[in-house]
RNA sequence: GGGCGUGUAGCUCAGUUGGUUAGAGCACAUUCCUGAUAAGAAUGAGGUCACUGGUUCGAGACCAGUCACGCCCA
């Protein structure tokens, strides 16, 4: 016979958890999980990887409890479901960390200290934290193979790296041109978007200019303002900048173009001026002025001005300056401050107008922010120092119009706190404009959890997308495989070490490929005799090794290349927070496209953000981060998890509180591990045999009920989960447990302790084994470790030769036919009429221990009476009556409003509702029931006088509260109470009270449930008759006899208790009543 | 400044295709019930459904605008 392990209510999750963690690793059940599917359809999960130079948070933990869900539910579906780890070890971040360590300022001093000691550094730091982060991953029950994981800068990643250049090379995709970088000029080098966030200042004090760009001759004629609008006076574009030093790298002007612009001529002054309308008046105010035309921005493009200055390139020399120089529109423009005409240099930061244009990109300072030699006026000064010089040279010249000082803000190099310039510099690109139509047509294919990033975020970013800049000029990365010839500049692109080896002619065995290794190698030039081929020292994106990683993680094509597709990629699932939707949900998607041509992924979950208790993000500068472990040491990692996944959906930012995981411990964790331990409880000392099944339909109406609730559960959870949800099944089954435990085991516990062993008693042991498994084997995937052992103490000890872990189990199966529709609404609906039933005795103040003669139900539709009848005996011991009338209306016992149905009414009646809905109040609402119960039309009687007349369906009848009964009405529903309590059942209320004090005393004097008992009463304190009635009801043999079989007493004798005995008053109606027990 | 999202009770969240009195849990108060329970039931208090305008007989829901917050971009 079944013996189950003792089960202590006063359970510690943590402490719990961290055996089985025990058990998991000492019987390799991940790998099992693995093992036991591997014949299986394959799912794909891909990591993305994190770096481990910073401590775990609770972020990770969010996103690594949703990561671990699909995976577990998919292998108990029957997947082969491998997670390969991974960590991300390159790029900028990594770097600064070791800078900072150093003290460093600057690229000069990481080349003085030499690149190869300096990226040993940077490998030791991705690894300062990785043991924390293997200690959070496993606490928490995220199965993954941390010990096989794919690592950025080894070597076979970084050579995948390559051959998708390769190919990319290949096909043209690869190309070199400008991309604007925050710059520090005295630091020499870019800045990554994160430091310059660290790096803004409010209130900077700036120049601020307006220039007259003047059309050329010939231009303005044209102009669409009609003829002779400028009246033979000069035309120009006003605009205005914070930047005087970007005036030379002039290119165009831009308009927006669906604004409107007016033609101006300002009083006193010989000159016009194009500037938005809506500006107008700001800019010309002082003195006045005239409009002499007005057009749209969009018929405003395409004219020429004259330039302020030649245009040079970066070196000084003569620019290509054909196209430029010219009025544009653009989507960037706007019409908040300026003159709705924006100043346009590309190679200062208007780089993607540029581009859109086809604008040529010209340049007035250098990399270390001095003046070009091609304006000697400004003698090679700082550019913020030539700022003044410069609208003086403009002034001098006549093309400014005003100048002025703003405050605004603006960005400093959080080193050394100079101010940064937008400066366009080489770099390479990825052409992914070129699949541009493909990306989209991917994304389409792509189920995204919550849908609107589908075609919100992620769409967008796709329709404006923008070629991809790889190149870093930094250290700490995966170096960019191009080589270059010396003498001819042309480029070779190198796909694998083997091609390098050959191209080399030696063996590359053992050689670290990062910088400064790889730049060592070069080879004789095929483009020009005696020429040499020199890698450029430049590293790729670290995005791009993320990216990467479905091909990386496996060494494809080196290796992997039969069953690349469909066993490694695409991915069936990935789940990460919101902001990778331009990182990490870019690279994959990008590459995936590119290589592939076929999305990376089917499924994936968007996460928002985890904030703190008052909303506000988690931030180091704050110290609001919540530290995992103070919330797995105290609440345990399954109430982390219930909770992350219960709280909200997960594409919304959530915030986190430690109370909120209590809460999710009390509400559901401790429910079903107290219904887990009654189980327990009763089963040890009844030893019922749960391996002969009583068949479903053989059992009592209530555990099919049981049955039905949770083969729909299992159907909703399973449908839930094949649609990537989460919070629904999660919260579906914490119902169903609230459910199981408060309404199934409350109202069936005398099944299990009655003493006879009977099928009926056989069949409740059974019904609440199979709910228990089945629950513990469905909130498998939620709850890992609370679940599995469950699962492992009820199962193990019936079914020896079942699976050892619930995650190793198949996924249950819900079976149609067992469930009964019909039964579920019944029960519904008798929950629904004790609830009011309670409520009506609570408002009467008629305690529930007090027996009433009758309760009269009115149910919300003459089908539920059927229901009611069927389980007349559940709502009569709910509710402690001795009768249940079900009434169509209850004319008899309620009273009734009446009112007119607005959803029937008005679409038909439209204004006049009011009126009718007025006219329906004044009728007797008890005759009105009446008639529509025999399906008589109404009639009513309107303020003018006529009559109409509604159909018994356009009226609707409420009830209300009527003398000698207690009555609830709420949503349909009616129930009423009679509220007059006869002597007899006055007695057995008594009776009642007295049961429960006994039961109370039991538990106070610490009496096992089973230990037999002797009772002495005696009445204290007389009050309400309380010694006759109970003399009286302990007079009949039948009360004794129930007295005795609810308390398992042999006697019950009044007189005081004998020494020894446990005893207590307690006091009843006024009354005060001595109780003694003595055990047997 | 732009895009996306969010705004419902003190807190965390539901709220179906627009329909009559906007719900649940937590917390608080009162009461009840209880030999599985750290639980459960009922009642009370707590709401200008962010705001303004519109559509409609009728708006928490639909439309437009505004404000606040979050994220991403600039």
């Amino acid at each position: 016979m079944a013996q189950f392990k003792e089960v202590d209510t006063r359970v510690s999750f943590p402490k719990l958890e961290e055996n089985v963690l025990d058990f998991w690793k000492k019987e390799k059940i991940f790998e099992k999980s693995l093992a036991n599917r591997e014949g299986g359809q394959r799912y794909v999960f891909y990591e993305g990887p994190p770096t481990a130079n910073g401590k775990p948070g609770i972020h990770h933990v969010l996103a690594r409890v949703f990561k671990d869900l699909f995976p577990r539910y998919k292998t108990m579906r029957g997947y082969y479901v491998p997670r390969k780890a991974g960590w991300d070890t390159h790029g900028l971040p990594v770097e600064v960390e070791v800078e900072k360590k150093l003290g460093f300022k600057g690229k000069d001093d990481i080349e003085k200290f030499g690149v190869a000691e300096f990226n040993k550094l940077c490998k030791q730091s991705v690894w300062e934290y990785v043991q924390e982060w293997e200690r959070m991953t496993e606490r928490i029950g995220y199965w993954a193979d941390l010990e096989h994981p794919y690592i950025t800068y080894e070597n076979d990643y970084m050579e995948t790296g390559w051959w998708i250049l390769k190919r990319l090379w290949d096909q043209n995709r690869l190309f070199k041109d400008y991309k604007v970088t925050m710059h520090c000029p005295r630091c020499n080098t870019s800045l990554s978007d994160a430091e310059v966030a660290q790096g803004y200042k409010d209130n900077v004090d700036d120049p601020s200019v307006y220039i007259r760009l003047r059309l050329r001759p010939g231009e303005a004629e044209k102009l669409p303002f009609g003829p002779d609008a400028a009246r033979g006076l000069p035309v120009a574009f006003m605009v205005w900048t914070t930047t005087p030093w970007t005036l030379p790298a002039n290119t165009a002007a831009a308009l927006k173009a669906g604004a409107a612009y007016v033609l101006v001529r300002p009083n006193d002054e010989q000159e016009t001026y194009i500037v938005a309308k809506d500006l107008a008046p700001r800019l010309f105010s002082e003195d006045g002025f005239e409009t002499l035309g007005e057009a749209q921005g969009s018929e405003l493009a395409g004219f020429k001005y004259q330039p302020l200055f030649p245009g040079v390139n970066i070196n000084s020399q003569p620019a290509d300056t054909s196209a430029a120089y010219r009025s544009i529109t653009d989507e960037i423009v706007e019409l908040g401050e300026g003159t709705g005409i924006v100043h346009i240099a590309p190679a200062y930061g208007d780089l993607d107008v540029g581009r859109r244009a086809g604008l040529p990109t010209i340049f007035s300072v250098d990399l270390s922010g001095k003046v070009l030699e091609a304006f000697p006026q400004f003698n090679r000064e700082f550019f913020k120092k030539a700022d003044p010089h410069i609208t003086r040279d403009l002034k001098e010249r006549g093309f400014l119009w005003r100048s002025g000082r703003v405050s605004h803000t603006y960005p400093f190099c959080w080193r050394c706190d100079t101010p940064l310039l937008f400066f366009a510099k080489d770099s390479w690109y990825i052409k992914t404009t070129s699949v541009k139509d493909q990306l989209i047509a991917n994304n389409n294919k792509i189920n995204w959890y919550p849908a609107h990033i589908k075609q919100g975020r992620f769409g967008n970013w796709l329709e404006n997308n923008v070629d991809w800049a790889i190149s870093r000029e930094r250290y700490w990365g995966t170096p960019l495989p191009l080589w270059q010839c010396d003498q001819t500049g042309q480029y070779e692109c190198i796909g694998s070490v083997a091609e390098l080896e050959e191209k080399v002619g030696r063996s590359l065995k053992g050689l670290d490929l990062h910088r400064p290794f790889v730049d060592e190698l070069a080879y004789p030039s095929p483009f020009a005799q005696g020429a040499t081929m020199r890698r450029l020292p430049l590293v790729l994106d670290c995005w791009f090794d993320s990216g990467a990683m479905p091909f990386a993680q496996v060494h494809y094509p080196f290796e992997n290349k039969e069953d690349f597709v469909p066993v490694h990629f695409p991915a069936d699932f990935i789940c990460e927070a919101v902001d990778q939707t331009r990182g990490w949900f870019y690279t994959l998607h990008a590459l995936g496209t590119l290589v592939e041509g076929e999305p990376t992924y089917k499924n994936v979950i968007c996460l928002g953000h985890i904030l703190d208790g008052e909303g506000l993000k988690m931030s180091k500068s704050r110290g609001n981060i919540v530290n995992p472990w103070d919330v797995l040491n105290t609440q345990g990692a399954d109430a982390l998890r219930w909770y992350l996944y219960t709280a909200n959906p997960p594409g919304e930012p959530r915030r986190f509180s430690q109370d909120l995981v209590s809460e999710s411990i009390r509400r559901f964790l401790l429910t079903l591990w107290n219904t887990y331990s009654f189980f327990t409880t009763y089963a040890n000392l009844d030893q019922p045999d749960l391996a002969t099944k009583v068949p479903v339909k053989d059992r009592p109406s209530i555990d099919r009920w049981l049955v039905s609730r949770l083969h729909a559960l299992i159907q909703d959870v399973t449908d839930a989960l094949d649609r990537y949800e989460v919070t629904g099944p999660a919260r579906t089954i914490e119902a169903f447990v609230d459910d199981l435990s408060n309404w199934y085991v409350r109202r069936n516990r005398r099944r299990f302790w009655k003493s006879e062993s009977d099928t009926d008693k056989l069949a409740a042991y059974q019904t609440l084994y199979e709910a228990l498994v089945t629950v513990a084997k469905l909130s498998a995937p939620f709850i890992p470790f609370v679940s599995d052992e469950m699962y492992r103490s009820l199962v193990q000890a019936v079914e020896p030769n079942a699976p050892e872990s619930v995650h190793l189990c198949d996924w249950p199966v819900a079976d149609a036919n067992l469930i009964d529709e019909a039964l579920l609404k019944d029960t519904a609906t008798v929950i629904r009429v004790v609830s009011l039933g309670r409520a009506a005795r609570s408002a009467a103040r008629l305690k529930v221990r007090q027996p009433l003669l009758e309760v009269l139900v009115k149910p919300r539709e003459a089908a539920e009476a059927a229901g009611l009848h069927r389980f007349k005996q559940q709502v009569l011991e709910e509710l402690n009556v001795k009768d249940l009338l079900v009434v169509e209306d209850g004319a008899d016992i309620m009273s009734y409003n009446v009112k007119a149905n607005f959803k029937l009414l008005g679409p038909k009646l439209g204004k006049r509702l009011g009126e009718v809905q007025k006219a329906l109040g004044q009728l007797d609402g008890s005759v009105v029931a009446a008639n529509l119960r025999n399906g008589q039309p109404v009639d009513v009687t309107l303020e003018r006088g006529d009559t109409l007349t509604l159909a018994p369906e356009e009226v609707l009848v409420e009830a209300k509260q009527r003398e000698g009964f207690a009555v609830v009405e709420d949503g349909g529903y009616a129930v009423a109470l009679n509220k007059r309590i006869t002597p007899e059942l006055k007695r057995e209320g008594l009776l009642r009270d007295v049961v429960r004090f006994i039961q109370d005393g039991r538990k106070k004097a610490d009496f096992q449930i089973s230990d037999k008992i002797s009772v002495f009463y005696q009445v204290k304190k007389d009050a309400n008759n309380l010694a006759s009635d109970l003399a009286e009801a302990l007079n009949s043999p039948d009360s004794v006899r129930y007295l005795q079989a609810e308390t398992l007493s042999t006697a019950v004798s009044e007189g005081a208790a004998p020494a020894g005995a446990s005893t207590q008053e307690v006091e009843l109606d006024g009354a005060v009543l001595q109780l003694g027990l003595v055990k047997n």
